[in-house]
DNA sequence: GGATGTTGTAATCGAATGATTACTTAAAGT
DNA sequence: ACTTTAAGTAATCATTCGATTACAACATCC
């Protein structure tokens, strides 16, 4: 039965034609939330805080803007969560290593590193963490989801997080992995610049350009295959 | 004398009281350029390309906002040749190094070294160029400048020149200073996570943070002083 | 089957921002 | 003197964007 609509509108009709409303899936709050998150994470990786808006995020997430701000009250809490969620993350990847190593899973992995480094558990487990980093670039966004939040030091509370999410990073390597200071840096070095030549995206011109292409094999190994994959499949997506 | 105002105004009065014009110093076009260019180094280095306006460029560099557009035409452009001086700056402070170095007009500095390191003309000037790097932290916003150009790679044309200035430096270091791949690798390394030291405003919190401040000293070393010192320079300012 | 809470949207608002227009005013030629 | 050019600003415009308000529709419980 065509019944009455409940035509209780105050000021303007809500018009369009009564059939479309292409409402979302109606999904639990929680599960929303992590969907909203993992969204805002791609986006906020690819254009920054301040480059990002949160009608980005919510089509990026297929739902409307103001559901993105109510759920996470403004911009910045949403960054703010979203770069919890991605230290979380990569906190998780290294911890698992280490785990993994010291319950003697990693036999087969060991076999791959290189000998040259050494073969103490700092140096074996330096190597298995860089491949994990590495690993992560694949993971939509978690590393330069960090960077960005690395570059806005100037937002008070943004930089309050991500100085204390770069010294828990640097304390899980030195403490709980066992580098020496001066190695922790070294590896720490290493993930930056690793971050900094995905965010030029010189993946893309691997092909094009010898230079890129000497420096993208020095620094990423037996991971540039899988780093090359991921950059083509970004390509297509964005 | 109280003399007839030229009042040829079309529609709207510009109004105020007729005392106050507040008009910037008359300078030639050239030199204000590179004004503005610093002034834009400066915001563009805090707080990004997205998150930067026009505006304040313009206060920074005490003129007017329009001013500031009509000389450069779009935010674009002006961020392009500010991240362009930037870059020159560096291969200039690099070159520099190198050519006095093979000039023989570093005998003081030498002795600075740590010897640990090699002796060789690429081990030694890979020291003299970090200290050069290190320098430019003083130099108001140079690097972060770089920084912010790195993580915009999303804006086809900073993508573009940050990828070509990227490997420019490679190169340099690569063939000018004759280190190896993998030594220009650590080298550009070791140069990001001072950049993200930098980026997260670590110094900021060196008296406070065990862990920040053995991580300083670590990446820092000798010229960690004078990094705290333009830091606590800049928080008076900013 | 009606009350209630949950999930979601359309419409809209105010502030911010890049850009444009139309001026002013100080120098520099002539 | 008086025209011309160069250096600079005030006013304003069209968008964009984060946030708010007012609803709508579905689910669940009594």
């Amino acid at each position: 039965m065509s019944s009455v609509v409940k035509k209780t509108m105050g000021t303007g009709a809500p018009g369009t034609d009564s059939s479309s409303q292409a409402t979302a899936e109606r999904i639990p709050a929680a599960k929303r939330r992590e969907l909203i998150l993992e969204a805002a994470t791609g986006v906020f990786a690819e254009r920054g805080y301040a480059g990002s808006t949160t009608d980005q995020v919510a089509k990026a997430a297929g739902i409307s803007q103001p559901y993105v701000v109510r759920m996470f009250g403004t911009k910045e809490t949403l960054f703010l969560e979203a770069l919890d969620r991605a230290h979380g993350k990569l906190m998780r990847a290294f911890r698992d290593v280490i785990a993994a190593y010291d319950a003697g899973e990693l036999a087969e992995e060991l076999h791959h590193l290189d000998p040259a480094a050494g073969s103490g558990r700092p140096e074996q487990l330096k190597q298995l963490m860089a491949i994990a980093y590495a690993d992560l670039v694949e993971d939509r966004g978690i590393l330069m989801m960090l960077m960005q939040a690395f570059v806005a030091g100037h937002e008070p509370a943004i930089g309050a997080r991500a100085r204390e999410g770069f010294l828990d990073i640097y304390r899980l390597v030195r403490d709980e992995a066992g580098l020496s200071p001066e190695t922790s840096r070294d590896f720490l070095a290493q993930g930056m610049l690793m971050n900094t030549l995905i965010g030029i995206r010189l993946p893309e011109i691997y092909e094009q350009d010898e230079t890129a292409e000497e420096l993208l094999e020095c620094t990423l190994r037996s991971k540039l295959p899988m780093v090359l994959k991921a950059s083509k499949a970004q390509r297509r997506a964005g």
